[in-house]
DNA sequence: GACAATAAATACAACGATGTTTTAACTTAT
DNA sequence: ATAAGTTAAAACATCGTTGTATTTATTGTC
């Protein structure tokens, strides 16, 4: 690769000149300013990052480390908003994703510690507690879609109880009374924090207990998580006869919408349909078009990425959980 | 960050003497060499890759420029597979992508160059021709899901040939003898490819023109694409009446069940139906769960990066483009 | 116990850049 | 014409490593 001499005995200037130029450094004669500009296209000189890094000392580089990150369509898109905001913000991102459990975090971490990354952002795959080893503490860190249950860490969620609030209130604004919510395994942080959030909706609309309904679609089986969405969607609809059936994933409402079909009810308007995650390849193509919760996954990539460059810069410790605003894709189902 | 001289003072020997612990050099005293591995330990000493990397001049980075990575759900594994083939081989994956055009490859490639990749990977979203800037001569590069249609550059794609021939076969195999195949827009080089497989089982099936039928179920206006997949859908079967349906991908097929379900005909038993893609959202949860062709993105992936360090290694040209086999998923469709 | 042979550590230079100090070349003012 | 001041370039040190040459310590042999 050229090097900064090459340029510099191209364009008969002593190497410190050329640095100049690349630092935009003013004190340089515009004759010679030239020659080095021409001398650098000419021979296609990049300065070299690690050169400088070792020089200056800050590497602009942030290490993303990822659990699994394409299991669910979306929730890469937490690594393109932080892609997107690294390049604007002028740094790199390092991506890093641990499948199948090896290699272990701390490998990864050590990794981009090695990188002398400024930060580091560990993603999540779904809304869930993670216990971080303690090397973590040694560099800014930010957990996205994730949260350490023990320690106090900066972390970018989604805020899932406002989500299902909003979208309860927007169905019970639009007239349905009687509303059933079929919810994932209520292990999981996003099902206990919706729950909260839609019987916070009813309570504000004053709605008995006996006209509204929670229900789980999955079953667990050691450790083994099924999915009995048709089965309890059939008994909810026959026994409890909701006017509007809010379900707890976008994969909840694909099953439910054949459930409908064949019970001959017609979504958007013998029922309303809502859910969450609002995935591209599911709301849009089904008919009637599905009003699905969308996760905010890209921004909170972005948020990360802000997070991080803030906390390097403030050096200070900035530990409180940012909940993100999820926003409601409407359309037709309700 | 603590330093190789801060470890040989802590050690009491000479900060070479801890390089040659770090680097294995045998050459070293039992004794010294645990004294040198408790004060690595203890300062948390990690080697600089910067440092390392401006003495040694390798810096064991690849660059993975992509185009849009998450626009597909499934695409995101050819990250993934490098991901993982990366680190295996102890080479580091650098992550650019270019949502709306902005940066340029250009730019993302100056980047890569400014890190010393040894490498790039330019990945696409789908299989498609992309015309890459000449810069991208200047170091080893593989694209992967797509390939130059000027230039003879190592290109990955998957083999969507062989996919539509080996899926075609099996229906042929199982007795089905009048198949219609729903494809995408032809345009689309998978399209293309996808039915001289289909025709070439036919052929060797000897099956007769009025005995198989190819219709394009995405309409394109304006360059804006938009599918019809439901009346070309209800069309081909009233008029040519198939007793298996071909379709270009996993969204063609949920919206055939649809139309098959409307019309009363069982899949599996009153027709048979395959699809390109696999998805993770759709073929499995369908119900009778749909067999789809796989893409092979995390093998790609992984050739990908195998390939770069090949390159980078012989440093011999290569410029041949890599099939990637696909893999069916029989499920109960067909 | 002296001397060579080997092993292990140190000393010094280099990688490609930047920061700081010094020097050289011009201006300007008296 | 000379001193002072200003500007631009060069010289030198430095960052954290590794490679090579050199020195020092250890071992074996007679």
């Amino acid at each position: 690769m050229v090097t900064i001499k090459q340029v510099a005995k191209r364009a008969g200037v002593s190497f410190k000149t050329v640095s100049r130029v690349v630092n935009n450094d003013p004190t340089v004669k515009a004759e010679n300013r030239e020659k080095i500009l021409a001398a650098i296209e000419e021979l296609g000189y990049q300065p070299n990052l690690a050169a400088r890094m070792v020089r200056k000392k800050n590497s602009d580089v942030i290490g993303f480390i990822s659990d699994e990150i394409s299991t669910t369509p979306s929730s890469v898109d937490i690594l393109r908003g932080a892609q997107d905001r690294a390049w604007e913000l002028g740094k790199t991102l390092m991506v890093f994703n641990l499948d199948h459990k090896k290699p272990t975090p701390i490998k990864l971490l050590e990794e981009c510690r090695q990188h002398r990354a400024e930060g580091v952002i560990y993603g999540a795959m779904y809304h869930q507690p993670v216990e971080l080893p303690e090397t973590f503490d040694k560099q800014p860190t930010v957990m996205v879609n994730c949260f350490d249950p023990n320690v106090e860490r900066a972390s970018i969620v989604p805020d899932d109880q406002q989500a299902a609030y909003d979208v309860t209130m927007q169905l019970l604004n639009k007239g349905y009374k009687r509303i059933a919510f079929l919810n994932l395994n209520p292990e999981i942080v996003a099902a206990k924090l919706r729950l909260a959030g839609f019987e916070q909706a009813l309570q504000e609309f004053n709605i008995e207990q006996s006209n509204y309904l929670v229900e789980t679609v999955e079953r667990v089986i050691d450790g083994h998580t099924s999915d009995v969405t048709r089965e309890v969607a059939e008994r909810v609809i026959e026994e409890f006869k909701p006017d509007a059936i809010l379900c707890g994933k976008d994969l909840v409402a694909l099953r439910l919408y054949f459930v409908l079909e064949h019970k001959g009810l017609r979504v958007g308007q013998d029922i309303g349909v809502a859910s969450f995650d609002d995935w591209d390849c599911i709301p849009q193509l089904l008919v009637p078009a599905l009003s699905s919760v969308a996760l905010p996954y890209y921004q909170m990539g972005r948020a990360a990425v802000s997070r991080i460059v803030e906390m390097v810069g403030d050096k200070q410790v900035s530990t409180h959980i940012d909940r993100v605003k999820c926003q409601i894709s409407s359309r037709e189902s309700f």
